[in-house]
DNA sequence: TGCAAGCTCAAAGCAAGCCTTATAGTTGTT
DNA sequence: AACAACTATAAGGCTTGCTTTGAGCTTGCA
């Protein structure tokens, strides 16, 4: 069987006309070119250069394996290269599958720092929300995913079979129109903080299928079931629904953190009720470079988000 | 460094999906995949397959350098395929260097019979007296020369660094006109031998340069000094002149054995002068399938010529 | 639920390959 | 004639590669 070191002893050998010199080139010594060139005869079964007296020559079945050799050598090269550049963040590409709120917080942050660095790696973004970002994950659709899990009611170690890696602890704010009630002011919770009972009687708005999901079951924890008369995963129409008047919404900080919130006023929830932001990728991703790279600045992304976010 | 055996190995399981596949695909055991697939991510510094629960999937960069192995697999075995027919005598081109008489008698013979059980051997002949296709051999202008030599007057060893096969033992016979007082026979030698002294008034016509400087020696040696009118390589044309009754002759049997031989006689010179026919080539090249499968024709060739040959 | 089969990984033992050093033999050069 | 350069060979040490064995895990079937 021929192998790529064969080749290249057989090709310095050529090339300097000498077994010493091809040594020197390949920088070993003298004995090891002679037994790699003659294994290599072994294995192809016919002498390949002849010793003349004055330096080497080749035969026919070596001058058309160097022929070869050369194309055989530059393609391995290449092929090399190629993979260096994709684990030197010098090309290749990244997929992110993120659920929206963070699609439109953490990432584009942690995309905009890492593309900074590294402006040929190509990054691409999907959105999908916690449940089907990990089944992508698991059947090769995207390297990282952006996720989050509410540790205090779902059963802990939640992916367990994926690396999980924290990024922020998102808070669920209260939203009502502004003059409500129970309204402060819009940029902040400035009122006092709200008790979950104390909506009970109002109509709710709801974000994703999870959130009011989780949502709900808060509330039944609380005593009652919120009577929800918009379910929409557009969060701007959330803002727009309750500074309407139509109703209060409790949401992630994370989801308002890019939105206007003109006409509605945040008010803290009490007792806290938290979401916690993740990315998850592969066990095996994570020595990839640009996984782990992508992770970093994430983890970056997330810890400068946390403080732009609605304070406590 | 990438070598052949790792990419064989990351093929296998690319396309296998599962290092156990890959493993009976290759005729190993399964650690041993693990290990070379190991070893390459380590040698290119990036993970190139992800265990995911339902097999093998590949990072980017193993999709890349499978896309290059591929090619870079089918390369190296179109490589061996090409050297192998070379080995296999199904390919490649066999350089041939010879005297006159000898391309003109063992070497058409032993190519023939050559050529009829590897037809895809290209066998090429140049012609060049045995000072000059040494040279040319030792110059690697060609794999086998065909030359003679003189053993009782050269010093012995005469080609210590080539191989030397001899082929057979030519016997210098003497050329006179039909009719000719010493004339026997045309077909061969049926008159009395002749002694050298007997033609030493005779005019001469010589052959080629060593043969016309051995010729001298050998009638020095026999106390005289043969005029020679004319000298001439070319054969046919010394028989026409002897024939013509321009002047007698020695030459060596095997120049005569493709000639006509109308109107001349030939006869035994005594005391027999030889000359010994060998082939020769470099020792690395005695290996060489080619090289060793026409030094075995040229030897049979010889021994069916030795039988056509003049006789003693 | 329990069991069997298949897959992967890790550790250890063994064999083979590779490289090195040292030596001898040649050839060409000073 | 001595010297320098080159190659082939032998022996020793060391790395590498492969196999075996055992364990953990998941999947599929009973």
């Amino acid at each position: 069987m021929i192998e790529a070191r064969h080749l290249r002893v057989l090709r310095a050998v050529a090339h300097t006309g000498s077994f010493s010199a091809a040594a020197r080139q390949l920088g070993c010594t003298q004995p090891a070119v002679s037994q790699q060139v003659k294994a290599l005869e072994q294995a192809v079964g016919t002498p390949l250069v002849v010793r003349v007296k004055r330096g080497m020559r080749m035969t026919e079945a070596g001058e058309v394996l160097i022929r070869h050799a050369t194309g055989i050598l530059a393609s391995l090269d290449a092929a090399a290269e190629e993979v260096a550049a994709i684990a030197g963040l010098r090309a290749g590409r990244l997929r992110l599958v993120s659920f929206p709120s963070g699609s439109s917080t953490l990432v584009p942050v942690a995309v905009a720092d890492l593309r900074a660095v590294h402006p040929e790696l190509r990054v691409s973004l999907v959105e999908a929300e916690p449940p089907d970002s990990a089944k992508m994950l698991r059947e090769g659709d995207c390297e990282i995913a952006l996720a989050f899990r509410y540790p205090d009611t779902d059963d802990e170690p939640r992916w367990p079979d994926l690396v999980v890696r924290p990024l922020l602890t998102d808070l669920l704010v209260g939203l009502v129109p502004a003059g409500h009630r129970l309204a402060g002011g819009s940029d902040g919770p400035t009122g006092r903080p709200v008790r979950l009972p104390d909506l009970a009687d109002e109509q709710w708005i709801a974000g994703c299928p999870q959130c009011r999901h989780h949502l709900v079951e808060a509330c039944e924890r609380s005593g009652f079931t919120p009577r929800i008369d918009f379910a929409t995963d557009d969060y701007p129409a959330v803002v727009g629904l309750v500074a309407a008047g139509l109703g209060v919404a409790v949401l992630p900080a994370l989801t308002l953190s890019a939105l206007h919130r003109t006409g509605v006023s945040i008010v803290d929830v009490v007792p806290a009720v938290r979401r916690e932001v993740v990315a998850l990728t592969l066990p095996d991703l994570v020595n990839v470079p640009a996984v782990d790279m992508m992770l970093g600045r994430l983890t970056r992304a997330a810890v400068r988000t946390r403080s732009h976010l609605v304070r406590r």
